[in-house]
DNA sequence: TAGGCGTGGGC
DNA sequence: TGCCCAAGCCT
């Protein structure tokens, strides 16, 4: 959950989530529609199938228990090289090598001299990274989530709080006069993309409790006559998008190649 | 490996 | 107001 989403829009769903699925096996027990549903606004849904297909794995391949080393974590769908250290450094207190964007930033700026890290991970960075864990387990533990906890509330990336930072006297970007970045970011394109078409149709989805016939994704509203219950805010929000056919077609048709829609009774649902 | 993939708070 | 950014992953 907390992939690219921040701690304080995570924390409400993550308890409801643990409430309601106790276990990883009570999470595979239900179908994978009711994940995503449950997800909420958080965001990228994608991630709500893969917690999903993680607690079917770790409850068939693990004994129901989330494994402890970092192979067996990078295994299970939606963990990649940095949730794997992070769990098995915070959850079973072993000595990974965590990098996660917040200490790429204090690395960044602390080690390298630079306002931003690179655009994408780098084997230097990781080797950066490795070279200053501190050697027992415990230590290094302490050592990754002070670093991330850095970066999160001092080193931030934008106004950096210097003032109050431990190790500002440490640090090479501000001995080099704090230098702008080598390059700007790109940010990502949102309003007329198909990201944003998806978005609002998922949002109508997760609160259809029957199927949703084409129709009322590629009409106009004032054709439909009635939506089914429940829908009528999300469907409105999506039509006012005012999106071309083929683009709500590509849409419909990524949320089916990416099993988060299905087709039951001509219509569209969340995986049942 | 570069690009696709959501959402909302803060500035 | 828009734009930036947030405990990345997958192809």
């Amino acid at each position: 959950m907390l992939q690219q989403t921040p701690v304080v829009r995570v924390l409400p769903v993550w308890h409801e989530w643990l409430k309601r699925w106790p276990t990883p096996a009570a999470l595979a027990g239900e179908p994978a529609g009711e994940a995503v549903r449950s997800w909420g606004r958080l965001g990228y849904p994608r991630r709500a199938l893969r917690l999903h297909a993680a607690a079917a794995a770790i409850t068939s391949d693990h004994n129901g228990r989330v494994p402890d080393t970092y192979p067996e974590l990078l295994a299970l769908p939606g963990v990649g090289s940095y949730t794997a250290a992070a769990v098995a450094a915070f959850a079973y207190g072993r000595r990974e090598t965590v990098v996660d964007t917040n200490i790429r930033r204090v690395h960044a700026r602390l080690v390298s001299g630079s306002a931003l890290p690179a655009p994408a991970l780098t084997a230097a960075e990781m080797r950066l990274a490795a070279s200053l864990l501190p050697a027992d387990d415990g230590s290094s533990v302490r050592w990754n989530a002070a670093v991330m906890e850095l970066g999160a509330l001092v080193c931030t990336a934008r106004a950096p709080k210097c003032a109050a930072c431990p190790v500002s006297d440490l640090c090479a970007w501000r001995a080099a006069g704090e230098p702008p970045p080598s390059y700007v970011p790109k940010g990502q394109a949102w309003h007329g993309t198909d990201r944003q078409v998806r978005g609002a149709v998922v949002a109508v989805l997760r609160l259809a409790e029957t199927p949703v016939p084409p129709d009322m994704f590629f009409r106009e509203p004032a054709d439909l006559g009635f939506a089914p219950a429940g829908i009528g805010v999300p469907l409105a929000a999506l039509h006012r998008l005012n999106s071309a056919p083929e683009q709500l077609e590509r849409a419909l048709a990524g949320l089916l190649a990416d099993g988060l829609a299905e087709m039951h009774g001509g219509g569209y649902r969340l995986p049942a």
